[in-house]
DNA sequence: TCTTAACTTGAATGATCGCTCAACAACAGG
DNA sequence: CCTGTTGTTGAGCGATCATTCAAGTTAAGA
């Protein structure tokens, strides 16, 4: 041993996420990131390998932390009840990070689909873990007797996915009233129950 | 008078539109616009002034098919019938244009978001129109009679529309079998009928 | 047929891209 | 206090970026 490095991994990544988040991953220049991380070239590739390797880092890093975000926000607690809170977070901006911005896994996915498959691949890995996150939740649910028993767990939870990317990409629209941001996730909530099997909320 | 144009601006803004579907706005390069409409770059900056100019009339021409497309399929017909064959389309692929594509508006909204005011400040523009275009299709069912009379147009069509764009988003997704895809697309409707006020479809 | 305005061409521009590496700096073990 | 190892630095690499413009080509009107 010789040498200790002056930067923490974390906090690279915290930054190095921001950045890609805010300006993606081919608006995002190396020189951005330098100026981010408080980084030189050199110690940037002696941690991380590449930019991309770099970007896949910080998409992971990310979701990681939105899955704890939504475990936090909706485990131990009436399936209804907690996916309201999430719903009203995302809506009111109150979620953690990125206020405003759509899932970063899911601007990944569409800002690399046709041109650079590894990001594409990785991108898809993420999604599908959460969707099974979901499910857990679901099914856990179910158990709980508070939707039926019979419920297609995968389905229900690509449905919710599905619901909650929608809602995160138009919740990016600039110009929508914050009343109107509650109304529709009230509505995709409404909508999501309804085709459970669960007429109304509470 | 005295020279006469090769070039066709209809083809060309098709062959662009597509580039830009593709690659996103930053992956399109001016090498790619050149081959892909066979024009060297004094003839595009001729036509359309700049990278940038030659998006946002891209960006319309797609939107402008777009609702074309919408108005064909769900036109003077039930509302449940047209949203129907119109979610079934886009899972099946069937849709004449950008087959397993997302929409391009919510793409360059994400790909922009924070980084370039102009394409957002259109792209919010065109998802405005867009939504217009639901309200008018909900308000024409609810003088019909199909759906209840005291609906608030704007707030269910913009469920309507995140409903559409995040079932489009999630379409992108390679790994997701023709199935999912249907049974997602059901899904969608059936949780949009249920918070219009009408039970099933057909 | 000649003129001339409009259109096309493609080499060249300066800027910026991701990335490399020789030189330098820091620190634990001896 | 040296020595050896590891981390950091930043000038500079070749490639590619969007864009320009002088020169060449086309065809309608005279």
């Amino acid at each position: 041993m010789s040498r200790r490095s002056r930067y923490s991994r974390a906090e690279s990544l915290d930054r190095a996420m921001d950045l890609f988040w805010s300006r993606g991953y081919l608006g995002t220049s190396m020189k951005d990131l330098e100026e981010g991380l408080d980084m030189r070239p050199g110690s940037i590739y002696a941690a991380f390998g590449s930019k991309e390797q770099l970007f896949l880092d910080a998409l992971e890093w990310y979701a990681t932390g939105m899955q704890e975000e939504i475990a936090t926000l909706m485990g131990d607690r009436p399936l209804a009840e907690g996916l309201a809170a999430y719903f009203q977070a995302l809506a009111k901006g109150t979620a953690s990070i990125g206020v405003g911005r759509a899932c970063l896994i899911v601007r990944s996915l569409l800002e690399a689909a046709e041109t650079q498959p590894v990001i594409v691949q990785r991108a898809e890995a993420f999604l599908s873990q959460a969707e099974s996150g979901f499910k857990e939740l679901l099914e856990a649910a179910s158990a709980r007797g508070e939707i039926p028993p019979d419920i297609d767990g995968p389905r229900l939870a690509r449905y919710l996915q599905s619901q909650i990317m929608g809602l995160r990409v138009i919740l990016q629209r600039p110009g929508l009233s914050p009343v109107a941001r509650l109304a529709l996730a009230d509505d995709m909530l409404a909508g999501f129950l309804a085709v459970v099997g669960k007429p109304g909320d509470t």
